[in-house]
DNA sequence: CGTGGCTTTGCAATCGATTGCACAATATGG
DNA sequence: CCATATTGTGCAATCGATTGCAAAGCCACG
């Protein structure tokens, strides 16, 4: 593998010179820098890049940390992130910290073993795990940003989504089309999705309506068996409010198993805009917390923070607003409804 | 930052000891290795991985090539290859190439620059567009592994599926369950997909049909248009084969809005076996490659090309068997079925 | 011709680890 | 008690770049 001495004794000069004719630096003279630059790039010379790193203590590289990229949440959100880091010129490893995020501390580690220059932390249904880790890490004032919101965060900087306002548009939207009896699927893991719930309620109380049956499903057999469960009620709720699409997929699933038509007899919302309620008939009506935000917000405040590490005035927080996606699965109630009575339609 | 002579001096032996201490050497007394391991683990120290790096010329990191992490098919590999590249103790440096592939030359440069020790480079539509930069890297030898088939490939391993042989079975499937009128959506971008309608169209024949229709259709307006026109027809397909699962997801979307029932009067297969298959009304039948095993093979092959760069005996490639996954899109034809004509039912 | 200023170049230190080799210390055998 | 293993430790070179500082070369001006 061709080196910088090798360049420099091709071209007869010293290996400061040629390091600074390829940084193309203003204390070369233009006719020596063209030389130097010709016969490397003729030698097809690459700077070893983990020389360079040692030396100027950079890698240029952010660590992106996510639970998995299985779940149909995460790939967009890496891929935003992955593009913005790209534009601002840093490399991404990526770290898997596992569905139940135990590799979190593993992967923190990459930032005080100096493989990168600085962390972006994605969070997720079990909040923080590596919470100690990152105390120690704040406390050094190692460069992360946490994505998603934790309870008594350490001091670093965050962006999430405002998943309250989130809920609340959901329940305006759906009281507003006439709904009255209402179903929310949804446990409360963390505080982003429980914060979808209080929004929601704080939507339906709003409105007047005090009573909503709540149902803590999270998997797709919670879902199925809350879905059998309401279509035997008394009284059938005519909207239902899933805290994520792909419960409220699953949801839509179960519903025209038992010829339920949507939204015709039963509304359905989600939240996340997962592309996945595109292919569902009807579409999903659903709430955008904007993802290129998030990511933008995130890659951004890392890159100050990598920038210049000295100036630090304390943890910033992002707040990402919501915004409501009507699509087709939310209509008015018909009053006639009558689910489960009705034998299934010859579709 | 703490670092290896400091150690050194806090217990008051040279640095050699302390790397060797630290990196379990046989050659360190038990003693004073349990005595530096603690002094070291106190003091918070990490290893330097860059400087180590550099010494030892070898970053375990491997750089994975992909055209995007958005597409629903790439996630689960990028996971699965994450999964597999982290068990056998390297990390992993995400490039994206973009769905145009443009980036895949810059994104080969990182071997070079000695960034990582080897590359997966995944190919998709567009085929290998990097060819002379992965020519050259293939003469000098550097550990490179090509997930996906192309034509005329330079001497790499390569690891791809099935195609024709999966494409195969959907048609065994379709015609055992009796069907003749078949209408194929697909373009032929690239080898993989190709062979996936050739495989088919083997099938087609070994059943005594000869003619079928096929209707080139890549993107979901193309598929949107396909099923206006053969709704049409004066004789209606009764089967559908789509050559990825995306486009049979929209093909079933479009054909529950014209109020056509899956699978009772046309069925539908698809290609890839992707997470929202399951998702659908009905479940899709479909083909698996095995993510699994053409990441694990990929790796495999990769890990053992880096661990040992001499012993080369040209390029292997490894062709993974395809499996038919049979859900609900595909049944029996109905002779009565009449396709357009009927009322829309009340769902 | 000497001096000062400016541009251009090179020397040598540095980043933080690993490792071949030499040597010291201790044990073993004759 | 000496010769020879054996074991444990340290010196110093090395990986391949970058960069502060010194100095060489050149020009112009007094």
């Amino acid at each position: 593998m061709i080196k910088l001495s090798d360049i420099a004794q091709k071209a007869g000069v010293s290996e400061s010179t040629v390091s600074r004719a390829l940084a193309n630096s203003p204390r070369i003279s233009a006719e020596k820098k063209k030389l130097i630059q010709r016969i490397a790039f003729d030698a097809g010379y690459k700077v070893n890049q983990v020389a360079r790193n040692l030396r100027v203590r950079s890698t240029r590289t952010i660590g992106l940390v996510v639970p998995e990229v299985a779940n149909p949440y995460f790939p967009r959100l890496v891929q935003l992130i992955a593009d913005a880091a790209r534009e601002a010129g840093y490399h991404l490893q990526l770290h898997l910290s596992g569905v139940a995020q135990d590799a979190e501390t593993e992967c923190l580690a990459a930032i005080r073993e100096q493989r990168v220059d600085g962390v972006v932390l994605v969070t997720s249904e079990r909040g923080l795990v590596a919470r100690d880790a990152l105390n120690e890490m704040a406390s050094t004032g190692a460069p992360v940003v946490l994505l998603g919101w934790v309870n008594d965060a350490p001091p670093v900087d965050m962006v999430y989504g405002d998943d309250a306002a989130g809920g609340y548009l959901v329940a305006r939207h759906i009281t507003e089309l006439g709904h009255r009896r209402i179903v929310v699927f949804g446990a409360a893991p963390h505080r982003g999705t429980f914060d979808r719930l209080v929004g929601f309620q704080r939507g339906l109380k709003e409105a007047g309506i005090d009573t909503d049956v709540h149902i803590p499903a999270r998997t797709n057999e919670e879902i199925r068996l809350g879905i059998e469960y309401l279509l035997r009620m008394a009284n059938p709720p005519t909207a239902i409010f899933a805290y994520k699409d792909s419960l409220a997929a699953m949801a839509c699933r179960c519903l025209r198993q038992a010829c339920v038509s949507i939204p015709d007899q039963i509304s359905v919302a989600g939240f996340d805009n997962l592309d996945l309620g595109t292919y569902l008939c009807p579409q999903l009506t659903t709430v955008d917390l904007s993802m290129e935000q998030t990511a933008r917000s995130a890659v951004d405040s890392l890159v100050e923070r990598m920038k210049s590490p000295t100036t630090w005035d304390g943890p910033k927080h992002r707040l990402i607003p919501p915004q409501l996606i009507v699509r087709e699965s939310c209509s008015h109630p018909r009053s006639t409804n009558s689910i489960g009575r009705t034998e299934c339609p010859p579709i």
